[in-house]
DNA sequence: CCATTAAATGGCC
DNA sequence: GGCCATTTAATGG
């Protein structure tokens, strides 16, 4: 996780438990909590001018949600929405700024992170600039499994939908369906029980 | 069982 | 690749 649980507690975190479709907080609010997850999913989404939707980000246990909003001064740019009921650390930004000022080694490692994320999204953005398909998808794929201690192949379960896929890329259900099975003749992942394997 | 949701297919642009 | 309709499979009450 990012920030340890017992140190969110001690300077006044909150646990909250949401189910899900509920918010934790919408595009355009001011942001005033730092958010970690405790267990459960969120989804970092926008809808374009379509009505489509836009998936930026899921988000599970340990990771923060949107942290980098309280450190500058602008509303949030995306939606935060459950997708699994969710326990969530909550703590008021002031407590958390005076958090960073009395621990510095924390300060470096929200560093390490915030530049982490930072270059997965020049990553990302690379792959997703593509015009084909496979390449968008295997980017997605291979991020989620970066996170995994177990890198041999077809280790690790993608817990995504082929609609969270296809919300991440920019493209349809049907294109991520039939682009996945290209990959799998491909011998690039598996699937069983129409679960994906890399 | 039945309802719901996700995955998969095929036709057409 | 997207869009639409339809079928199939899996899941849960």
């Amino acid at each position: 996780m990012l920030i340890d649980t017992d140190l969110l507690l001690s300077y006044g975190a909150k646990e909250q438990s949401f189910t899900p479709l509920e918010i934790v907080f919408n595009e355009g609010s001011t942001p005033r909590y730092y958010y970690q997850i405790v267990n459960g999913k969120i989804k970092l989404n926008h809808y374009n001018g379509d009505g489509k939707e836009l998936i930026l980000a899921i988000l599970t246990s340990g990771f923060s949600v949107c942290e980098l909003l309280l450190f500058i001064d602008k509303k949030y740019p995306v939606n935060a929405v459950v997708i699994e009921e969710c326990k969530i650390l909550k703590l008021p930004k002031t407590d958390f700024e005076k958090m960073l000022d009395e621990n510095h080694t924390l300060s470096r490692d929200i560093n390490k992170f915030l530049s982490e994320r930072l270059y997965y999204k020049y990553i990302m953005l690379e792959n997703n600039l593509s015009t084909h398909a496979e390449v968008r998808i295997l980017g997605v794929l291979d991020y989620y499994k970066s996170f995994s201690p177990n890198q041999t192949l077809y280790s690790y379960e993608v817990l995504l939908t082929r609609q969270q896929l296809a919300s991440m890329i920019g493209m349809r259900v049907e294109t991520v369906i039939r682009t996945v099975k290209k990959l799998e003749k491909q011998n690039k992942l598996e699937i069983r029980r129409g679960k994906i394997y890399i």
